[in-house]
DNA sequence: AAAGTGGATTAGAGCGCTCTAATAATAGAG
DNA sequence: CTCTATTATTAGAGCGCTCTAATCCACTTT
């Protein structure tokens, strides 16, 4: 299982290791004929240079961590799609750091990624505090990707989720809702600004007496808990923005179990526009982001930075849309 | 951004950089004076071990590298789950390669795995040649999951596909239906089983002639396409059997979006089990794989290689189970 | 023919850590 | 007190690579 060195190669090759090097780094000035008996020599021995030690030397690792707070939500999958995309054509790899759904997780992952001498770190859905982010981003560049802030230290890219909120609260009102409650995200990314969108809009609509919030968790049982702590109550709500669609889903199944009809009974509307939403049998109303725009900019910021061009901390900000598919209309008349 | 080094550490500290690695490592054999004086200037510093460096230095990186075919596929997200459990058990750290549901970004995550030196492989869902996969573990240990293999290099775990694909056949045969047609999954993994199980049930039920495969992806625009072209047959099947969940859904909609009534014209199953299948809104009839018991497995698998108590590939095998909900019935009457 | 030019090649000093072997400190036995 | 055993500490040689500075080698130019 030892793998060949470049010394190997280069004896080989009938070179030095110099050159070995360049060649391996594509470096110009090396003669066609020696780069042919040193592709050769490589090839013949499996050999596959050494990131560690590369990089131990170079002191970069043309690679780029991210780490996704919830490998189960889709949103994330379609974030990575869209860095995946801009890594690739700049050059860089992309590595992929499970958050587990907790602070810690992503402590961790961020840490090993720290230990690896990551180049840049892109943080999805982070549940870490800005403080922890900034500290971290001393050690690295850091793009948040999802997550509003106005740090002046670390770049973000993200959906102005007080808009985003707005726009479901002003949906659901048009319609002619008023008991609209919102289950939250707990101490997901977003949250103090989506839920801030919700009772201002509420209140800008004269709907601040019927401002409910209950505790989620972004996750399918935190959405399906809620809703059913939201049906139970005497004047239940005709209308329930969900903080994003996975939460949405399990409100839509605890409600729909229950008896009810969405949206005759209940509205439901979600957040970020995954692919779940889009499902046909799911069809949820929802709020879009665009994912992979936000994807590509986070790792354009990280270029930036990378690349020496920019130490001043920029927020990339994109638009939310409102989507409307089947499970909001208007409430019961009763 | 120049991050503190052990010398730093041990100068401040007053000791030798050995003793500083020592204490960095854990090791027996050092005075809690001295390690509360270097604990304290590691955290005066902000040291972080160079993880590039350490493990030049001791050929480890307590590393594991998983590579997801799909991100985008919760099947995957639940393998990592139980991966993630047991790596964490064990002391090692999981990052995760995006495989870009294509064979190119699966070589890619492998070869950058492997230039980053971790201690093993696990790829989820591959759709790499075994032959590829076999070079691989040549240089780093290498557990394949979701697929069958007979290799006698590298190591498995997953489920009989067979079996699986046989208890759908049955179960749809049990029910009455005979046009039972087959979504399989292109070049995805475990697809040449499924085929071949759904293939021998059907002519041990004696549906020979009703044999009817098209080909998917394993994506849900796939079993989407794969349906339309099964609807519009005239003798079109009275039952669906996808090769994975999410094609599942993607025929789902397609079909109930043509018209017809899922199970009453026509039933659908899918395959893997995952939280999208188990949505109450879907409830697909579906086939089991204990995923959390397969990533887990695959880990431990792999620990043993690395700890050198194996060297004879081992296949773990778990069994699929059927799961019954309400997209399977019994065929129209006509 | 001497000097200059610029491309091709190489020697060799690190990068930050681990690990072996040697040394120093301490404790217990005789 | 000396001798041995044991524990604590350290010097220093790598690990596999990059990168700077130096060398070498055609060619031109004067």
């Amino acid at each position: 299982m030892a793998q060949p060195t470049m010394q190997q190669v280069a004896e080989l090759a009938g070179v030095s290791t110099a050159l070995v090097s360049l060649v391996m780094r594509d470096a110009p000035n090396v003669s066609d004929y020696r780069r042919q008996l040193v592709l050769a020599a490589a090839d013949e021995l499996g050999y596959r240079p050494n990131v560690l030690a590369r990089n131990l030397a170079s002191r970069r690792t043309q690679t780029i961590g991210i780490v996704l707070n919830d490998l189960h939500n889709p949103f994330f999958a379609e974030i990575v799609d869209g860095a995946q995309a801009a890594a690739d054509d700049n050059g860089y790899r992309l590595l992929i750091g499970n958050g587990s759904h907790s602070q810690l997780g992503e402590e961790r992952s961020v840490e090993t990624f720290l230990q690896f001498r990551a180049d840049g770190l892109v943080i999805a859905g982070s549940m870490l505090s800005d403080d922890l982010l900034e500290r971290t981003s001393r050690t690295a560049p850091v793009v948040v990707v999802g997550r509003t802030s106005s740090s002046e230290v670390f770049d973000t890219a993200n959906t102005d989720d007080q808009v985003g909120a707005r726009l479901v609260v002003d949906h659901l009102a048009d319609l002619g809702h008023q008991r609209i409650a919102h289950i939250d995200g707990g101490r997901g990314a977003g949250v103090i600004e989506r839920r801030a969108g919700y009772r201002s809009a509420m209140r800008a609509r004269g709907l601040g007496e019927h401002i409910h919030v209950v505790r989620g968790d972004f996750s399918e049982a935190g959405g399906r808990q809620a809703a059913q702590t939201l049906m139970q109550y005497v004047r239940r709500p005709t209308a329930i923005f969900a903080g994003n669609d996975l939460s949405a889903v399990g409100a839509l199944d605890v409600v729909e179990d229950l008896g009810f009809d969405v949206p005759g009974d209940v509205s439901i509307v979600g957040y970020d526009n995954t692919a779940l939403a889009a499902m046909h049998h799911v069809s949820l109303t929802t709020i879009n982001q665009p994912t992979e725009e936000l994807g590509r900019a986070a790792i354009d910021l990280l270029l930036e930075r990378l690349d020496g061009n920019r130490t001043k901390a920029t927020h990339h900000v994109a638009e939310p849309e409102l989507i409307c598919r089947s499970t909001s209309g208007p409430p019961p008349v009763d």
